[in-house]
DNA sequence: CTGAAAGCGCTTACAG
DNA sequence: CTGAAAGCGCTTACAG
């Protein structure tokens, strides 16, 4: 059996509850009988059961991460930074791969309200009854819930802006923007906007294809693209896995890359995966999970959070797109 | 406040412990009154404390997944299928990147035996006093801890003498083997001594560099590799990270690949992350996910499991390997 | 078949 | 400053 908290307070010869405010670090407890009781602790090599503890607290001390599927390069790093930053404030993180299925987000819903979890991050694409969630401790990465869930976001606009104009500048005529659409309000919308609007500026006619996609349909998608508007010079790609096909397909049709067909995909290539080096617009993950975080453990806490973060992305130049 | 079985008894009109039988399914309860507990529930709409639950029993539905990185491909999949399985199961996952930190690794010994979590899959390359393992509910994947850790492996022997044979046959003749080397004991290690044995087998002098390499430094082990063995026209390389790096750099010393050197990777291409096709031995990892987590609920039931379990790899023909 | 009671290991008013 | 006691929401012998 475990060492007790009734074991330590009859070896220190004191009472539990004396004991408790010992681990708890409260004051009020004489300076002789902490050192007793700091003894017994050192010598029955005690500590403290998590279940008691969640059980008076009511709290779990864990946190859900939900993730459309972790096997992406983007979550995966979400993931180990959302972890990391956790850790820093005594949470643990329950990984969930929603996959694209609401019932397993539904069941995370149901593990909050019941208080298996004490909060969670949001990074997916399912639509919730609102109510749910209102004073549920949520947050959320680009996705706009309407309701009171803040979220941590990327300068979609702007970045998507001057990612287009940095390929106008270098000559791109018929520009072409093809995105995987969200299911729900997101800020990625925003890229879509922000194309129109240069497109607009400029007197461009719009080439855009911005559709929701199940995971694999990329490669129709691409090469439907590819039929619609087969004499674009440059494209925006909206999401990772998509660019990587984008690209890879863009090549199978014999295009010159950049000379004939400029890229820039908003989230890049991970160096780590992928040996090619697309331009692209970085996210900064780490920062938006140890955000994402910070903003759950406020809203566990009851404290007041702001609504909406934006940070900066980076601009990257690579290989496709000219000097 | 949640609803407790207390006010489902109550509404009922039965006792508590009848309710708890119910709501675990157990014999012995009379058809009527589990119909009229079963409304209540129903009506109140109930459900179980799980701290609750958990302390009584002793147990907490939930296991650590530990991986030194999960923003690598091979983790992140293998994170995905854990976590699918285990929901099977009934457990939830806690996902720990140890990051090469031997400390997160004790913590998560810490967690198991303090009961914070009912079991765990190690996947990770530090050592541990074996005598803290041994009857913690731990499998592993790969490494052969000695103790009675179970662990799921692949037919790392076998599938790297046929990869090297098959190089063999398609005219290479200084062959080279580059990996990354585990820190403790794994079957990883069993590559090398199929690489060396094939080698002796054909007369052919071995041309090997397997060390530990920490994560960053596979560049500088690689032109080290190059440097010294700067013939090799077929190299088979151990680990996946390291055959991205080693592909790359072949390539920008202008070697025509697979004219000039053929490679085969354990553990390949990752489609869904990488352009580049490598030929390789493919690991099953899916099915090694469901094993282990099969395995590491049987342990935690307390049933007699299997030491080692080796799945069958999948030679995948690519376009760094000649015709 | 069913209920009352003890107890899992903690925290937290309540007295003193 | 400290202890005895109640209680968090369950499960599980123990009677009946």
């Amino acid at each position: 059996m475990e060492v007790t908290i009734k074991d330590v307070a009859r070896y220190a010869g004191v009472g539990v509850g004396t004991v408790s405010r010992v681990i708890n670090n409260e004051k009020g407890v004489g300076p002789k009988t902490r050192k007793k009781v700091l003894e017994a602790i050192e010598a029955l090599n005690y500590s403290r059961n998590n279940m008691a503890f969640c059980l008076r607290k009511n709290e779990t001390r864990i946190i859900a991460l939900l993730v459309p599927v972790i096997s992406h390069p983007f979550f995966a790093k979400l993931a180990y930074y959302v972890e990391d930053e956790a850790g820093r404030y005594g949470y643990s993180v329950i990984l969930v791969s929603s996959q694209q299925k609401a019932a397993k987000e539904t069941e995370i819903l149901r593990k909050i309200v019941h208080k298996e979890v004490d909060g969670a991050v949001f990074v997916t694409h399912h639509m919730h009854e609102e109510e749910n969630l209102r004073d549920c401790p949520i947050v959320s990465i680009d996705r706009t819930f309407g309701a009171d869930i803040p979220y941590v976001t990327t300068d979609n606009y702007d970045a998507t802006k001057n990612a287009i104009r940095y390929m106008i500048e270098r000559g791109a005529k018929k520009i072409g923007f093809i995105g995987s659409k969200p299911l729900v309000a997101s800020e990625v919308m925003e890229r879509e906007r922000a194309y129109l609007d240069v497109m607009a500026e400029y007197g461009m006619p719009p080439r855009l294809v911005n559709k929701v996609i199940q995971h694999g349909e990329e490669t129709v998608v691409v090469s439907d693209f590819f039929e619609k508007y087969d004499d674009v010079d440059g494209v925006f790609v909206s999401g990772y896995t998509l660019s990587q096909v984008f690209h890879e397909a863009a090549q199978e049709r014999g295009m010159k890359i950049p000379e004939e067909l400029q890229i820039v995909s908003y989230d890049g290539t991970f160096k780590q995966w992928s040996t090619n080096n697309m331009t692209c617009v970085e996210q900064p993950i780490e920062e938006m999970a140890r955000q994402v975080v910070g903003l759950l453990v406020k809203k566990i806490r009851g404290e007041e959070v702001s609504p909406k973060t934006v940070l900066k992305t980076k601009f990257l130049p690579g290989t496709t797109t000219k000097q």
